[in-house]
This record gives C-alpha cells, sequence and structure tokens, in this order.
DNA sequence: ACCTGAACACCGTTCAAGT
DNA sequence: ACCTGAACACCGTTCAAGT
C-alpha cells in the first residue's frame, strides 16, 4: 500500500546542514533533525543508514557546494580553490572539519584531485611528484580552513591567507622542471 | 569527614586516553572511563568538570608528550618538529586531529610557539612574517599528521612526509632576509 | 512504500545522601 | 572530602504495526 513520501534524502540533509550551522554539531541529533522535518525521529532511518551516514552526507554536501574550476594561471587557479574551500569552511563551520578526517580518495573526490593535478602538471611538476605535492597543498588549504573555522587563528587571518599562498607558490619551486 | 582519595584527574584523563587509543574517541564515555577505574560515572565529575573538560584534558596530555625541541640547524629542528608531531599522531589518532579544532594561542602551547618562533628566526625569518609564517608551516604540520592518524594517506605517506619537508624549506624562502 | 508507537540500551549530568 | 544511589532528560536504533 505505497504512501507518497513527505521527506527524502535531499531534506534530511539539509535540515541536518543548517541545524550544525546555526547550533554546531552536537546540536545535529536524529530527533532535533526530525522535528525540524515535522515527522519522528525513525523516519529518518528510511532516507539515512544511521547518524554516522547523515554526517558523511553533510560532507558530500559541502563538496557540493565548491565551484568548478576556473580559467587561468596555475598560480591563479590554486589561490582560487584554495579561497573557495575558505568561503565554504566559512558557512559551514561546523562540519568542515570533517573533511579532513576522510579518506583523501573517494570516488566523489576523485575528479577534484584529477583537477588539482591537472593545474600542477600545467605548472611543470614532474610526474613522480604529483601525488605528494597535491597531498602537501590539500592538506595546507584544507587545515587553514579547518583551522579558521574552528577559530583558531581570530587575528589577521587574512595576511596568514595571503602568508600562505606565496609560501606554496615558493614551496613548489623546487619540484618544476618546466614553466607553465 | 575526610576520605581517602581512590582517584585524581591524572588517572581520569590517562583511563580516558588508553580508552581512546584503544577504541576510538566514541568508547570515551564518563561510564567506561569510570568503569576502568573501578568507580562510578558521578565520581568523575569532582576530578573533570565535563565530558568536554575530559576531552580538554587528553589533547594536553597530548601536548606534554611532545619531547623538548633539539639542538641543530634550523632546517633539521623543523623536520624534528613535524616529526615529533606526527609520532605523537600515530600513538593517538583518536585524539590528534582535536588539536586542530584549538586556538592556536593557549597559555599552555604559548611556550611552544614561542620556541617555534626562535626557530624561524634564526631561518632569517623577518619579524612581520613570523606570525603568519608559523602559522603556515603548524597548520602543515599539524594538518599532516592529522589526515595520515585518520587514514588519508593510505600508501607512501613517508614519501610525502619528505616532500612536504623539502616543500617547507622552499616555501621559507621569500620570508628569509638572512641565512641562519 | 513510508511513517509511527512503543521499547531498549545507553548517554551526560544533578543532587541529596552516605562515610 | 570523596564516592554512591537514585533520578532526569536525552540519545541512537530496533521492530512490529498502521495506512
Amino acid at each position: 500500500m505505497p504512501r507518497p513520501p513527505t521527506i527524502d534524502r535531499e531534506v534530511v540533509l539539509a535540515a541536518g546542514l543548517a541545524l550544525a550551522d546555526k547550533r554546531g554539531l552536537e546540536a545535529v541529533t536524529m530527533q532535533a533533525v526530525a522535528s525540524k522535518l515535522g515527522v519522528t525521529p525513525m523516519a529518518l532511518y528510511r532516507h539515512v543508514a544511521s547518524k554516522a551516514d547523515l554526517l558523511d552526507g553533510l560532507v558530500e554536501k559541502l563538496l557540493d557546494e565548491l565551484p568548478a574550476a576556473r580559467a587561468g594561471s596555475w598560480d591563479a587557479q590554486l589561490v582560487a580553490t584554495a579561497n573557495a574551500l575558505r568561503m565554504t569552511a566559512r558557512r559551514h563551520p561546523a562540519v568542515f572539519p570533517l573533511l579532513l578526517l576522510r579518506p583523501a580518495i573517494t570516488a566523489s573526490s576523485r575528479a577534484r584531485v584529477d583537477r588539482i593535478y591537472a593545474v600542477l602538471r600545467s605548472a611543470g611538476i614532474a610526474e613522480q611528484h604529483l601525488q605528494h605535492v597535491e597531498r602537501v597543498i590539500s592538506t595546507l588549504a584544507l587545515g587553514f580552513a579547518a583551522g579558521e573555522a574552528s577559530g583558531r587563528f581570530p587575528k589577521h587571518a587574512d595576511i596568514t591567507f595571503r602568508t600562505m599562498t606565496q609560501f606554496v607558490i615558493a614551496g613548489l619551486a623546487p619540484f618544476r622542471s618546466q614553466t607553465g
């Protein structure tokens, strides 16, 4: 005896994200999410496998929010990517740090990593350094954004960001074989 | 009517850390910690203000574990510090990532940051760049250690670490005014 | 197919009471 | 001073039942 669905995974995740943004990660309980949707907590289990799955879904939503890569020189592209991460971290400070706790290569992140590889290639990074250089600069960009979102840099975060971009350009130098 | 204390803050934190190391952060419950000590959960509240205070105490214990800085060239000292963070992260993979969520300057971390400042000065970093450069390299070292501990780099983490050290040395170049 | 009611084992935390 | 017993409001999750 079918029934018209009143909620779906998308609205469950949206409600969870809104709750996390407004009142922090610990405010994201099955009961709070359900109540926001006018439904009982048990209804959520048809759309998310567990609370851990719900939190995973929130992280996915953050990644989906990142803008597509822009054109420009390789260094401008790297800065734009780091900046996009930073903006997303500011919108979702409670959820963002979870990004650092996930495997670097998931199905959904693969395309994004490949994009960075392409940018690094155009910067002249040799193939054997690609994976490691990508990890280093991604760790730095993610770590900075997560740190800022967590209040680690209460003052002068903008200057630290600028310092970071200069630092990255110079740090890449030993790994570049040709100008891009 | 005084009683001899059966537990103190130190053993509460030690029990919590052991639990986190063995079974993860979510295994650290007041009941589990208490049971490990042969005591009721309510007994813990005389020694820690709350569960959040307990977790804060675990992070402090990790910091206390870091070895004192060693002598050597500035670059060797930076590498040694990053390596010490990495070893601590491996011993305590569940707790370590919490470090990235804390303010960079707390009373207890102040001395450590000052030590890095001294090393960076001896590398010839100009005074106006000191704070920002320190934030950048600390974010990178912490982020890498936390990422590795969380399983972000399942393969070739050692090579990535070496890449990171080269990257940092080169990244510092634009901020150095004299050889140290 | 989708949601609910009732139930379970657990959680952090309080407060008054015991020694 | 320090720990306990009893209690409270909450948590995630299950399962059978309703529509």
